[in-house]
DNA sequence: TTGCAAATGTTATAATGTTGCAAATTCTTC
DNA sequence: GAAGAATTTGCAACATTATAACATTTGCAA
């Protein structure tokens, strides 16, 4: 059994933000790719927490910036990191958390917390091989997979059972 | 290996059609819940092919029905339909798809070919066990599970072979 | 038949996401 | 360094998806 995961245990959260933007920035050095101060602050907006932001609260904060954004802007922001595996979407959900696994090619799994918000991502090779053969079973051939579960975090289980 | 599952393989669809609302017409007997008129028709349109259809389309029809109808129209009905088990909303599209296990309490497993647009539920038993272990071992406690994977199915690899 | 609950009609509005084009910036090549 | 190409951004309008609020009707039961 394993000590608890990242955003179920209290934290230094502002050494994941900073983490997540040297990873992202080393990235997009190696690949060329361009990290825009706009994309690199709407990546740092996405980060403050480890509950999923929508594109509109991102378009909020970037107003309050005092920078003169538009929708197009947000989302092309957001393209741009989903593409270079920065972000993901929670469909679900329609907002966008931080990717911890960035750099390496993965889809996530996404264990979202219906009561604290909170959003672990997974990668479970047991989880991937399944879906792998259930599918082929079908002669399906996947190519994006997207699983998202809605649920209680462990911290939010223990709260419950004291009401 | 088995043969190729319903969407995939030519069939009558029209006995489809029959079948899924002769069964939501028993369950909701069972229930005692109303199927009424325009849920019933909503219940057919979605199971007008086995492609997503999303609630403007929906809409569309039942204005071309005739029927006095607006947005909140639909969405009741597919809350209704959704709440009995009849359909599923594809997060991933915004649109909705008839369940193919109705009656059944379950999450389905969703294979979306971005090609022809079919996709087919499944319900994968190891897929189901591999997330739930996956959770459990987090402490999380899993309650709707969503998986949704796009790819290609066995018709249109086929076709895309013979470009 | 009267009263209640469920379902529907109706209008308006909220939330999310896209298109298209022009201006600015950055990169490349000479 | 300057010209030209490609990427990025600004900006306005628009499209799509979903919900809120409240009045009216319908089905059912006491
Ligand atoms: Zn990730
Ligand atoms: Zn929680
Ligand atoms: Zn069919
Ligand atoms: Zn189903």
């Amino acid at each position: 059994m394993s000590t608890s995961a990242l955003p179920y245990r209290p934290h230094n959260h502002d050494a994941c933000v900073a983490q997540a933007l040297a990873d992202a920035r080393a990235i997009c050095q190696q690949r060329n790719a361009r990290l825009t101060p706009t994309r690199e602050r709407v990546l740092e907006l996405i980060w403050q927490s480890h509950k999923p932001l929508g594109a509109y609260d991102v378009l909020a904060v970037l107003t309050e910036d005092g920078h003169n954004a538009a929708p197009p802007t947000v989302y092309r922001a957001l393209d741009f990191l989903q593409q270079h595996g920065l972000v993901h979407r929670i469909a679900s959900l329609n907002a966008f958390v931080g990717c911890t696994h960035a750099g390496k090619h993965h889809n996530g799994m996404f264990l979202i917390c219906r009561s604290c918000g909170n959003v672990l991502e997974l990668t479970a090779p047991n989880v991937a091989k399944a879906v792998s053969e259930a599918a082929s079973a079908e002669g399906f051939q996947p190519e994006d997979v997207m699983i998202e579960i809605a649920g209680l975090c462990p911290a939010c289980r223990a709260g419950a059972a004291h009401d």
